[in-house]
RNA sequence: GCCCCGGUGGCGGAACUGGUAGACGCACAGGACUUAAAAUCCUGAGACUCGUAAGGGUCGUGCCGGUUCGAUUCCGGCCCGGGGCACCA
């Protein structure tokens, strides 16, 4: 009989379903283990590369189901979000129903991939049973005054219509649609995430199976800086000015100021200036300039002279106070002081305008030359401070220790920590996505909604235009209503929520996803989470999982989960790139796959000849090159997907996808199917272990050690491997004549047992042919057997000064003195030894002798 | 500029704790089956080199150096590629 997938794999997938095999009765004992994909958005076309990450989800998830382990594998939907508004503007259709049939394909290709989630638990973020839960959170965060609005320079992205979160921001374009985004003075609502910044750092120590590099993200985002705030006299002012410094040692060096021209200071500054007017235009500029020019190494470090003199409160020096476009009004006090000689931007700020340089801190042990400086000296190990009063002559930490201490005797100063991370913004200007639950009235101010008022639902019979503006803000029946504050009237709140808060804690809610009384049963959270194997993009290293991190401490402070980290073991699946061609004639378009001809190793344009250029890269659309899974599975079946996917490379690596290589997977799982033909027909063969199955049993104990480990560390690519091996060794033995069937029969399905995780339908429908029921609920995973494996007979290389020289072949648990004797009275091993002597054996168990002769 | 990761055949990639480098697979070559093709099965292969052959030798994991009987692995210095952060004081 042929290998079909088709057949067998519609006919297990809807076994599976109706059988609810993957659902879990979270209120039942067993040993709970919570596995997690990230949730998708519903875009409607996955491809193989998003297959990759739920393969590798259901592997691990079949791979614990036959450990024993009671595991929870839930999958629900990110479904708010700006390109279902999008579909609405440009299709006509509403978003919702967009959203719900991108859901409904979406389902059907993870059912066609074989994967098993508990879709009891199924959630959506944009069915108000799930975002009441969101408002409710809103609320709570409001009342704890961790959720404001407050007025700020926010980012405003001009083509997708609304302001975003700093981290939505890279290089100053929007994270979505690349466009550059504005700085805007807006209204806002704020999560006080800035408060949890120190938890939030301090606890990256304790996530020990998180990958360093998403550690390290966060750390550089959060962006912990620790100094002084130290105030300097401005006579003009009457009040001192204060500024943050994390080199305190250097202040002896601060021979001027410099503020940011946004500083509130500023107007006060100039007003005896000459150049009052010039520098307010000068100020303008700056203002109107992007994130994106201001910061731009081109437009380099501007300043302007305000007038004004502060006192250096150690020196007592009178100093300049100037403005410069490279001091951030965010960070920080808006105010420095410059040390030109000990930071760079300083150094060159101050040669630019000719202020003066003073070094107070040299290199320990080297000579202090008089030679003008060529770049500021930032060496923070190994200087030591000279010229600087009580602490000339002391190491840099020391200095700092010292000065600080001063400082805040004195009281003109006090130790302080600073972070870039700032507060998340979390309202947008769009209509897809959570109301924000709040009333505003004329009496009354900001009032939030009730909390049995909720859900606030979103209305679905709104027009879409495209025109600008958020289209509630036009709906006179959502945003009329009563104040909850003093039932006079009031307006609703048009803006909608990040829907980086529906992702901030879905985690929590598929324990109790059809809880309509609470927003989960902590008890049972408490029991089930931290989840302990979360799967996702590198692409959430900040953004999703820093959010996560912020809300559940909040939800931990509320006490109704008793953890402060949402995720214990995080693994970020890489990505799957393909080739695609590019026209160097026609701007570097991308050419469609049917009209590239590829000969000679090269590509060429089939119409005009021309050479094109290959571009490996993501798969998407305009590129031409996505690897639509359907016609994948058509053609070889959902078990070559999975297998070749992930056999193509470690599953934390980027991996390019090839057409041919597929067919390795293919052919592997074919014989892997034909082998179990030949074994069915070897019913009259005797039961007996021949001596020529006795390599083929020790290898499949050693797979079974193998796939097992590194199951365990995610290097499923060697695990298949391993497996190929297995049944390469299998097939030999059939093919060399081979008589046992008890021994084909356990070796073959030790290996069917195995190979499961990767390639579930065929498995289970062998295991049904071989009489078994139900491979994945009823089978064990299999367990190597110790005594064979000490028993087994390995093969010990021999060297003879480095270099091999022989082998030996002798049981495992041979004692070291024997193996060297028989090394050494090995045929050709000898035939160096002539007229030498040993100095020393080297034994490595099992692997090696080495003999150093001389 | 700072921090992190990587560099191994024609290609994807193996190598546990320093112990036979190149597992497994793709592509390739030869063979079997076939009228033929596809599919399948068997065999071969890092490079160079000696030998009619069996079988040897030398070089080889980005480059240079070190530790070691032995280094893809450890240490020092470079080169290249990728990623993150970046006037954050």
């Amino acid at each position: 009989m042929p290998y079909e997938p088709k057949t067998i794999e519609t006919k297990w997938q809807r076994r599976w379903v109706d059988e609810r095999v993957a659902e879990v009765d979270v209120r039942e004992p067993g040993q709970k283990f919570y596995m997690l994909n990230m949730f998708p958005y519903p875009s409607g076309d996955l491809h193989v590369g998003h297959g990759r990450n739920y393969i590798l989800g259901d592997a691990l998830y079949r791979h614990l189901r036959m450990q024993g382990h009671a595991a929870l594998n839930p999958m629900g939907w990110d479904a708010f979000g700006l390109p279902a508004e999008n579909a609405a503007i440009k299709r006509g259709i509403h978003p919702g129903e967009w959203t719900r049939a991108n859901i409904a394909r979406e389902k059907k290709q993870f059912d066609r991939w074989g994967i098993l989630y508990d879709w009891s638990k199924e959630i959506a973020s944009c069915d108000p049973t799930y975002y009441r839960w969101n408002q409710w959170l809103f609320l709570q965060l409001y009342k704890r005054g961790l959720a404001y609005r407050g007025k700020a320079p926010v980012n405003w992205c001009p083509s997708c219509q609304t302001v975003l979160a700093n981290e939505q921001v890279v290089d100053a374009r929007c994270e979505r649609c690349g466009a550059e985004v504005a700085q805007r003075e807006l209204e806002q609502w704020f999560f006080r995430i800035t408060e949890y910044a120190d938890r939030l750092e301090e606890g990256l120590g304790a996530l020990t199976e998180w990958p360093d590099k998403v550690k390290t993200m966060q750390r550089n985002w959060i962006g912990r800086s620790i100094g002084a705030d130290v105030e300097f006299e401005a006579p003009v002012l009457g009040r001192s000015l204060t500024i943050f410094t994390t080199r305190p040692d250097t202040i002896f060096g601060a021979t001027f100021l410099v503020l940011a021209p946004e500083h509130p200071a500023v107007v006060e500054l100039i007003e005896s200036s000459s150049d009052r007017e010039e520098i307010t235009r000068w100020i303008e500029v700056v203002r109107n300039q992007t994130n994106l020019e201001r910061q731009s190494e081109a437009s380099g470090k501007e300043g302007r002279f305000t007038g004004s003199f502060a006192v250096n409160p150690f020196t007592r020096e009178e100093i300049p106070i100037w403005l410069g476009n490279f001091v951030l009004p965010q960070y920080g006090t808006g105010a420095i002081m410059s040390v030109p000689a000990h930071d760079q931007r300083d150094f060159e700020f101050a040669q630019q305008y000719g202020l003066p340089i003073r070094v107070v801190v040299a290199p320990a042990g080297e000579e202090i030359t008089s030679a003008p400086l060529t770049e500021a000296y930032t060496e923070k190990d190994k200087g030591v401070s000279i010229d600087s009063g009580s602490i000339t002559g002391l190491a840099t930490p020391r200095a700092i220790f010292r000065i600080l201490a001063e400082i805040e005797s004195r009281g003109i100063g006090k130790r302080t920590t600073r972070y870039r991370l700032r507060d998340w913004l979390i309202s947008r200007q769009r209509y897809w996505g959570t109301p924000i639950p709040v009333v505003y009235c004329e009496r009354c101010g900001i009032v939030p909604v009730k909390e049995s008022d909720l859900p606030i639902t979103l209305p679905l019979d709104v027009p879409f235009t495209g025109k600008q503006g958020n289209p509630l803000a036009k709906m006179a029946s959502f945003v009329e209503t009563t104040c909850p504050g003093c039932d006079g009237p009031g307006r609703r709140e048009t803006d909608t929520m990040d829907t980086f808060v529906d992702s901030s804690w879905y985690y929590t809610r598929f324990i109790s996803a059809s809880d309509t009384t609470q927003i989960f049963e902590s008890d049972l959270v408490n029991r089930w989470l931290p989840v302990d194997q979360y799967i996702g993009g590198i692409e959430h290293a900040i953004l999703h999982l820093l959010y996560a991190r912020f809300v559940c401490r909040v939800l931990f402070d509320m006490k109704l989960v008793s953890f402060e980290e949402p995720f214990t073991r995080l693994f970020n699946q890489g990505m799957i790139t393909k080739e695609g061609f590019r026209d160097p004639s026609e701007n570097m378009s991308w050419v469609p796959l049917d009209q590239v001809e590829r000969r000679d190793g090269a590509a060429y344009r089939k119409t005009t000849g021309e050479k094109l250029l290959p571009e490996v890269g993501k798969m998407s659309k305009s590129r031409f090159n996505v690897v639509p899974p359907d016609e994948l599975i058509d053609r070889f079946g959902a078990d070559t997907e999975r297998v070749y996917t992930l056999f193509i490379a470690p599953p934390d690596k980027e991996a390019a996808w090839s057409d041919d290589g597929v067919i390795g997977a293919h052919r592997f799982l074919n014989r892997v199917w034909h082998l179990g033909e030949q074994i069915v027909a070897m019913d009259t063969a005797p039961m007996a272990v021949d001596e020529a199955a006795q390599p083929m049993i020790r290898k499949s104990h050693q797979t079974i050690e193998l796939v097992t480990a590194r199951i365990g560390r995610f290097e499923l690519n060697t695990a298949i491997s391993a497996l190929m091996e297995l049944s390469n060794s299998i097939g030999d033995y059939l093919n060399r004549g081979g008589l046992s069937r008890r021994a084909s029969v356990e070796s073959y399905l030790t290996l069917i047992k195995l190979l499961h995780p990767f390639a579930p339908h065929i498995t289970e429908e062998i295991w049904e042919r071989f009489g078994g029921e139900g491979l994945l609920v009823t089978s064990k995973w299999p367990v190597p057997d110790e005594a064979l494996m000490r028993e087994a007979v390995v093969r010990i290389a021999v060297q003879v000064n480095g270099k091999l020289r022989g082998e030996i072949s002798l049981p495992a648990d041979s004692a070291e003195s024997d193996v060297i004797a028989a090394a050494s009275s090995h045929e050709r091993v000898q035939s160096y030894l002539e007229g030498k002597s040993v100095v020393k054996t080297i034994y490595v168990p099992g692997k090696l002798v080495s003999l150093v002769v001389k």
